[in-house]
DNA sequence: AATAAATTACCTCCTAAGAGGTATTTTGTT
DNA sequence: AACAAAATACCTCTTAGGAGGTAATTTATT
């Protein structure tokens, strides 16, 4: 049956160039597949989807420029006929939510042996989703993060004003970003210290660099 | 003359299983090269050189357990006769550095062509050092930095005071520190926010961690 | 010895942030 | 439908930090 039909073609997207080259030789084998191109750049991607039409990308998150969680909205939406799978070396519970949110079709990290990969190259060209089941397991592992998430018990919105923070932004900026009241802005801040145990600005950066919250 | 000579025997330290065998894959077609082992994680190394005996391993930094940079700690004592090149995706200043203290025979990014690895191979094989290019211009970015400290012009206290204030201490805590007025601390956060074209903490720290002040 | 640079120190004024309390609405889960 | 959790929003009060100006003392450097 795999001599008849065509070779799923392929896009490589990653910025190392020895992985995606490696990628290339270790796939070149297989007779049912086709890699149709490699990127090593994310400014490439979209110009080189509508040249190669692939049926399917492989696409590294940890991008130089745009990375692979912004550049995976735009493809999903301008060329809905194509398949994306993140393929990562993050496996924390953060990334997952975001690729699952994005309705990506496969999440593989990049600690798997060539047979998991083409097990989620046919599951998703199947029209399933394929998500790597080391993922799963570190979705225990990142039962560690939650013991400080869940410690902490951060919520979405306080997280998402944690990064405001260390970014630099006042509450006023951050207000103006979330299209909240500033005073609002002020109650999260509040609750966070409370949570986390700090009293001031520089305290809280210090401590969520410390724990890459 | 590589006819007549053995293969370099090499040994690719790497946890991402894709890469170790896509790395593997596209160095299998080189002659004058035999891949005698792959290790996957970091506890097996010591023994995979004993049993393999490379001449040369392609030490990844980024491992799970035992990092790179311990591992070749280790290596470069015991097995003095094995060349030690590390593979990775780190292109700061800082690693470097490390790598370079460590008198490791190579540094190469992930993001190197294949031809560029092989010329990485024969420098070191020769008795050399081999520093990827890509990163002497990450080194020259070590000399932005020294102009971005002599173009902000920062004196010592106003350093020492910047990683006081990273740290989470306040004014009234500094002081404290250093023995000094509380007034003279507020003198100088001033002069840095003045110097470094900040005008809050957040900001201040954020400045100082992406420039690594 | 003279000059520049760095360090120390104080003053006033204003604002953002922290501490404390309260309350409504929205979301999620049983 | 009922309840808990999260998100939103306001009030008051106090304090640390930022903006402005000034100046004495110490340390380099010529």
């Amino acid at each position: 049956m795999s001599l008849t039909t065509n070779p799923i073609k392929i896009l490589l997207v990653d910025d190392h160039q020895l992985f995606n080259d490696g990628l290339k030789s270790l796939l070149s084998t297989e007779q049912n597949l086709e890699i149709v191109g490699q990127v090593y750049e994310s400014r490439n991607v979209l110009y080189e989807i509508q040249r190669l039409n692939p049926q399917l990308i492989f696409l590294d998150i940890n991008l130089p420029e745009q990375n692979g969680i912004e550049l995976s909205k735009i493809i999903l939406k301008d060329f809905q006929n194509v398949k994306i799978i993140f393929l990562t070396m993050y496996a924390d519970e953060q990334m997952l939510k975001e690729a699952k949110k994005l309705e990506v079709h496969g999440y593989i990290l990049k600690n798997s042996s060539k047979k998991e990969l083409l097990l989620g190259i046919e599951t998703v060209m199947n029209g399933k989703q394929y998500f790597d089941a080391k993922i799963h397991k570190s979705a225990q592992d990142e039962s560690n993060k939650d013991d400080l998430s869940k410690k902490f018990a951060l919520t979405e919105r306080e997280k998402e004003i944690i990064a405001y923070v260390k970014a630099g932004l006042d509450s006023y900026q951050i207000a103006d970003k979330m299209s909240l009241s500033y005073l609002t802005i002020k109650t999260h801040r509040r609750n966070i210290h409370f949570k986390l145990g700090t009293t001031s600005t520089p305290e809280l950066i210090r401590f969520a660099n410390e724990n890459s919250l």
